[in-house]
DNA sequence: GGATAAGCGGACCGCTCGATCCGCTTCTGG
DNA sequence: CCAGAAGCGGATCGAGCGGTCCGCTTATCC
């Protein structure tokens, strides 16, 4: 499809190969907002180099985040867990981890609108999984038969944010609001692991 | 406290009229981000007589969001519910209500560290009003023990995110993940109002 | 009605950021 | 080894932002 002109400059490569790990970096530390001086200067090249690979800020970050998720998906295996809710909540606490461990991978899963096509793919494979994981703990009445996928998405998201911001005081606090998310507010209706969870401490 | 100079002149007073109007409306629309001289072409007038009034454009954002908070606050009567778990309710309703309405007004809750001063005061009042409805709802066994009223902000806050986001495409939308806050993701919990509601239809 | 201070707003400054330019350096194939 | 292409990076551009300046306008008070 892309026609590759041909093979890049040794050093060339060695630049290219800083640029995305000083991206990857950046971006997880910082956001997708990062200027892209910093990455520069963090990968000990000119900014100009960074342009003559991507041709915008965005490409990069996309190449990046793309790359990422790509690695995240490859080593994910939800579905061997042992029963269908634990699977459910296994798949929600891996993408919730990973955006509170990426600020730009939270970034790009938050902009769920207008978002690049190629994020948007990979965006819709994992909702695909959320899917059948969803249908599964229906089938096994261990989540109320009204939760929708797309609740996930927003319900998976927005403690991603939260715990974003818990994490420099609290470090994996967010899994509290996991388990309020699964068990809820009110009393008495710790029907899930995340209740034995908490009795074990 | 504050020396009061002299009444300003009536053209003056007009405009500054004007400009708190327009600063309302363009922040509440378009968050706390919204650039001074939109404000000024809403407003009708220059970016100086906006800055004559206003040292900085956070004490113009400051001066708006404190007088809304102050309004909601005190046309506000939380504790007159009929039971502590609806007060404690109509609380995180009405807090979550205002935030989607007025984006700015959501990202200066959002921001609870380093935030302005005079916001930090009514702030820490909210926080108060939601310590003692969390109270009488723990003291009336209508919520876990082990909520605590910090638990209540970060959700609060989290649920206004999602409905701000939701808002165009669903408005109102943000109510099923009360519900959900309320209730829990697992089922047979339906011990609040809001799975009376969800019968209701 | 006129003197005068108060007020006005468009032009402007300084800054940051993404993106481009261009003179210089460095790798590479023959 | 060396010609020439490939690559490099600091200087620079242009847009958008918060904030300032200054010559002109207008309300106010006697």
């Amino acid at each position: 499809m892309t026609t590759e002109r041909r093979a890049l400059r040794r050093d060339a490569q060695c630049n290219l190969a800083r640029i995305l790990a000083a991206a990857r970096v950046a971006f997880a530390e910082l956001g997708a907002d990062v200027c892209v001086a910093e990455i520069a200067r963090r990968a000990g090249v000119g900014n100009a180099t960074i342009f003559r690979r991507f041709a915008t800020k965005e490409d990069l970050l996309v190449a990046v985040v793309e790359a990422r998720l790509r690695e995240h998906l490859a080593e994910a295996c939800w579905e061997a867990a042992e029963d269908p809710g634990s699977a459910l909540r296994g798949y929600l606490e891996a993408m919730i981890g990973w955006q509170v461990e990426d600020r730009a991978l939270m970034d790009s899963m938050a902009a769920r609108h207008g978002c690049d096509p190629r994020l948007r793919e990979l965006h819709d494979a994992m909702v695909e999984v959320a899917g059948r994981l969803l249908d599964a703990a229906r089938s096994a009445q261990v989540v109320r038969q009204d939760l929708e996928v797309e609740d996930l998405v927003v319900l998976g998201t927005a403690i991603a944010r939260i715990g974003a911001g818990l994490e420099p005081s609290a470090p994996g606090g967010w899994r509290r609001y996991l388990d309020i998310l699964f068990d809820g507010v009110s009393p008495g209706s710790g029907t899930g692991r995340s209740a034995a969870a908490r009795r074990a401490g």
